[in-house]
DNA sequence: AGAAAAACCTATTGAAATGATGGGTAATTT
DNA sequence: AAATTACCCATCATTTCAATAGGTTTTTCT
């Protein structure tokens, strides 16, 4: 399942894409848009912007802002940074160890083209895919 | 990500599809040849008796066998039935209560189209397409 | 009848993840 | 100097995960 951070993120960048692209928008007047804790939101925020997603503004005027254009970004890398991978199964996550069942393993095939479906699916969705829905 | 609880219940159900599917096999044998625990794998198979997908013998000569024909098992109803619910998001799952947010939720469309998906996935699986991997 | 083998039942546990909250510091603008 | 903002660090309560432990009941075999 996908957890709050995931969806939190992706509430924020959606809540981002749709102010001025510009302008630095302070995480208050995000967190008040969408009725989440901005003390909560400060931790996710954080890992947008440490993974490139965002740029971030100290002291009166700051804020946050979108890196790239709208359009560039994808719903899988926001997903992906937050929640830490995609992978469906911990033996095939990025940071896991060779699993020692691996060659043997009858369902590996079965997570690994799943791993593919979920990883096209949000991969393939653009942010403003989401934005536009908005009108 | 799919717990130990859902891929271990596949693979018990993997190991009866391929033995005899007449007789009553032990948990002790499938523990042995899945290298799992016996104790964690009786809190799992139990939901498996309890959901249908199961015929228990209690008693010398007894254990676990299917209860329908290897061909007529998904992939997805194992998992649905051990993992508690196959939905990608907490509001999406049947146990949940009415979303509050749910009528202007700009995410939600996203959700649910990625909830069928993966059902769609799961259940288009056969438990027999896993096993015939096996030969 | 008794032993053995099996399922079944209840409970506890340790570790990690989840979803936050709280308080304070540094940077920047007016 | 004051106000506003991001940034940093720690702590917390609850739940979930992945088991482990020990005992009871059911059934068959000798």
């Amino acid at each position: 399942m996908i957890s709050t951070k995931g969806r939190y993120a992706l509430r924020i960048m959606i809540d981002l894409a749709s102010q001025n692209p510009e302008t630095f928008i302070p995480l208050k007047d995000i967190a008040e848009r969408q009725n989440i804790s901005k003390k909560y939101l400060e931790i996710i925020i954080k890992d947008l912007v440490e993974g490139g997603l965002l740029i971030s503004l100290s002291g009166k005027g700051g804020g946050y802002k979108l890196k790239r254009k709208p359009e560039e970004y994808t719903v899988g890398e926001i997903i992906e940074l937050t929640e830490g991978s995609l992978a469906p199964v911990a033996c095939l996550a990025e940071k896991a160890e060779e699993c020692p069942r691996a060659s043997g393993c009858i369902t590996l095939p079965l997570w690994k083209e799943y791993g593919e479906l979920v990883h096209n699916f949000f991969y393939g969705k653009k942010l403003t895919d989401l934005v536009e829905n908005k009108e």
